[in-house]
DNA sequence: GATAAATCTATTTTT
DNA sequence: TAGATTTATC
């Protein structure tokens, strides 16, 4: 910088760290941005410098993010900060901006520019067929299985033929290359890609192409990533070789907050940076300008038990970050804990606090159950984030396709949904013979389904109503040039007898999926064609309806993360559902960071309370059950924590009732008695007079004989001979000599 | 091809 | 327990 140059006001406003991390433009940089440093800052106030300091041009940065909702608040951050829109960049999900590219090159991968965009449905049934025509048995191994495979290879930049044979032995005897392989043809002979395709694709063309390689090269002067911790490795891969000539890449992200490894994210990517990209800057990011200090702190301890960080301490960062201790509540059952959220909401309410401003995080999904009974009962609005999508919706998925097929004749997958929706009476008979022809001569099933028509292989009925269809298309067709994909639509929807048919049905959703199918047909009217549309849906599954009111919002945690509220409550903290039991069966150790991570990032969502909160029994499918407090309460530091409720579990640790609570053929299987508050609070009796030993063997009630492996304090686990080993409050168990 | 019965299966899900 | 999905039956 020259001499008292003097500095826009986008440099000024920032603290020194966020400084540094925006004007270090050449060169690898690694921005450790904690929650609530100022990260979506940094990265947008970044771009406009870029474009401000004439670094590059619109076109020649890349600017990757996760979701297209980042994308849209990093365009729209940028052009304020340079106060005019800004048009031509690359700026999108990981995606999005393969597709783009993909749409350039994808002759070198046998598809044609035109190529559909498979959702999870038309993925699942496509593998189906492949996994039927390979004659695997789909009761002994199912297709769900071989998907999560191939999605983890696709995950891993592996193409059918990188896939090492060591790596394919647990499904179906060792087929699952082979179907996968098959899975990949049907793909290409399709003209489709699933979403793993569109990364997958891009870098095995960006491998072999040198020439493809440098072009990119040349256009993209300066890369930015968004959310890098949650990389898996093909994104990783794409990066590496786009970032590969001019080392411009500047990458933002948090190893506390990596939270879906369980969907291939790899947070090795982030641990690695400096390895990666020699010379690589780290700038690390530690001011907190969101929660109040004993939030951070609580957060901070808690994390603190995680190895294999790269280590940040959070500081307050504003001047009013005293405030109230977080909250650990702890309950009898899970209807008390709904009620005292309930309660605390309606106190909230009651003195002036906006709904909007406050949330309910939970673990698992079924979860919010409990709670919007206890809203609804008490009339509290909410909204549930993160539910159905709307073009996950089965009428809108039907409209799509067939959409798809007018705009794809070739779309078999479409073609096969619509075919007989309404019903027209071609039912399996009718579809195997299209299928029939369509393989005997390579074509599309639309067109094997016109050859059908005309060579009379069809009864009277079906043969009508096929020819009808068909007709109906072609007339569609035209209509698409005449009239405009808007009113084709809405035609087609009518003469196919879609809408009649929900009008027909006196389901309950029926209304509603009506009124979707009207909104179907405006967002249609946002796009110049239908083409555009199509692709709009098929990388943007979102819905960004009903936003509006103050509405508390109901949402699980990894659904939270980005976000933030002045009020934040964690229910559930209890062993095996939070740490959740699966995840730390699966990842072990690992798994059980991950989870940590996950109680940081909802800790960290909270500017002003956080209230954590565990009950002693709760329903698992159907049965009362009873938990212990998960681990995660003990680690939260005593000095920044309040504790509240029927047990202080500090120091008398909540006694549970005895094992005739618990179980499915007790006395009281169907549910706890609630005993008048208090009464089962205090008693803090030793369940055993010895405490148990290591070895010693045990009966439970409910998961029978098994053997000591551990004691800490009244926790303790056990290897149980009929069932897996758990961890377990030691008053449930029985010493048996 | 539609309905009823039986069976299965229950974390998280940015695109 | 609840729901989704598969299978059996008419």
């Amino acid at each position: 910088m020259s001499v008292a140059a003097p500095q826009p006001d986008y440099i000024t406003r920032l603290n020194a760290e966020q400084r540094e991390a925006v004007e270090t433009l050449d060169g690898p940089l690694l921005v450790l941005a904690g929650a609530g440093t100022g990260k979506t800052r940094v990265l947008t106030t970044r771009f406009a410098h870029l474009l401000m300091t004439q670094r590059a041009f619109p076109g020649q940065v890349l600017a990757v993010t996760f979701t297209n909702k980042a994308a849209r608040e990093m365009r729209e951050r940028v052009s304020a900060i340079i106060q005019r829109p800004v048009e031509g960049l690359w700026l999108g999900t990981f995606h999005a901006l393969c597709a783009r590219m993909l749409r350039r090159h994808a002759e070198l991968v046998g598809l044609t520019s035109a190529f559909t965009i498979l959702d999870t449905d038309d993925q699942m049934r496509l593998l189906k067929q492949v996994m039927d025509a390979a004659g695997i048995d789909a009761k002994r191994w199912p297709a769900q299985g071989l998907m999560a495979a191939i999605q983890r290879w696709k995950d891993r930049g592996l193409v059918p033929d990188r896939v090492t044979p060591a790596e394919d032995t647990d499904y179906a005897g060792g087929r699952a290359r082979a179907l996968y392989a098959a899975y990949q043809d049907r793909l290409k002979d399709l003209n489709c890609a699933d979403f793993g395709d569109l990364m997958l694709h891009m870098v095995e063309i960006l491998r072999s192409h040198p020439e493809v390689l440098a072009d990119w090269h040349r256009r993209f002067r300066y890369i930015l990533v968004d959310e890098y911790q949650d990389t898996n490795l093909v994104q990783y891969l794409w990066l590496r070789l786009l970032a590969q000539g001019h080392r411009n890449i500047c990458c933002v992200g948090d190893d506390d907050q990596s939270i879906y490894s369980w969907r291939g994210a790899e947070i090795e990517n982030i641990l690695r940076f400096e390895k990666d990209f020699p010379n690589a800057k780290v700038v690390r990011l530690e001011s907190n300008y969101r929660s109040t200090r004993p939030i951070l702190a609580a957060a901070s301890g808690l994390i603190a038990h995680n190895t294999g960080r790269l280590g940040k301490t959070l500081r307050a960062g504003r001047n009013d970050a005293e405030g109230e201790k977080v909250r650990v509540v702890s309950l009898w059952d899970s209807e008390e804990e709904a009620r005292m959220v309930g309660e605390r909401i309606e106190a909230a309410q009651r003195s002036g606090h906006p709904l909007a401003e406050i949330a309910i995080l939970v673990r698992a999904g079924f979860q919010t159950r409990a709670f919007e009974e206890r809203l609804i009962t008490l009339g509290v609005p909410y909204r549930v984030v993160g539910g159905l999508k709307f073009y996950e919706r089965a009428e809108i998925r039907d409209a799509m396709a067939y959409l798809r097929v007018l705009a794809q004749p070739s779309d078999d997958l479409a073609f096969e949904r619509i075919v007989n929706v309404p019903k027209r009476g071609l039912g399996d008979t009718a579809l195997r013979k299209m299928h029939e022809i369509a393989r005997a001569e390579r074509i599309p099933l639309s067109i094997a389904a016109g050859k059908l028509v005309q060579s009379g292989g069809l009864a009277g009925k079906a043969r009508a109503a096929l020819s009808e269809l068909l007709h109906g298309f072609a007339r569609w067709r035209e209509g698409l040039q005449r009239e405009g994909h808007v009113v084709t639509a809405a035609t087609l929807l009518d003469e196919t007898g879609y809408t009649e048919m929900w009008k027909q049905d006196k389901s309950p959703e029926a209304p509603g999926r009506l009124e979707n199918l009207k909104e179907f047909i405006r967002a249609l009217g946002e796009f110049e064609n239908l083409n555009g549309f199509l692709e709009h849906v098929a990388l943007v599954m979102e819905n960004d309806e009903n936003a509006q009111g103050d509405r508390l919002s109901l949402m699980t945690l990894h659904a939270a993360k980005g976000l933030e509220f002045d009020m934040v409550f964690l229910p559930g903290w209890e062993e095996g559902l939070f740490p959740h039991s699966r995840a730390m069966e699966e990842g072990g150790e690992r798994g059980l960071e991950e989870e940590r991570r996950l109680a940081y990032v909802g800790l960290t969502r909270a500017r002003k309370l956080a209230i954590v909160s565990c009950a002693a029994n709760r329903r698992v499918y159907g049965n009362w059950s009873s938990s212990i407090p998960s681990r995660f309460l003990d680690e939260l530091p005593v000095e920044h924590i309040q504790r509240e409720g029927s047990a202080g579990m500090a120091r008398n640790r909540v006694v549970d009732m005895p094992s005739v609570f618990t179980g499915t053929g007790g006395l009281m299987a169907r549910k706890p008695r609630t005993i008048e508050a208090g009464a089962w609070e205090v008693q803090a009796r030793p369940a055993h007079a010895q405490p148990l030993r290591i070895g010693e063997r045990v009966f439970h009630k409910k998961f029978g004989y098994g053997r000591v492996t551990a004691v800490e304090d009244n926790r303790v686990d056990v290897d149980f001979e009929k069932s897996d080993p758990k961890r377990v409050l030691d008053s449930f168990l029985e010493r048996v000599s």
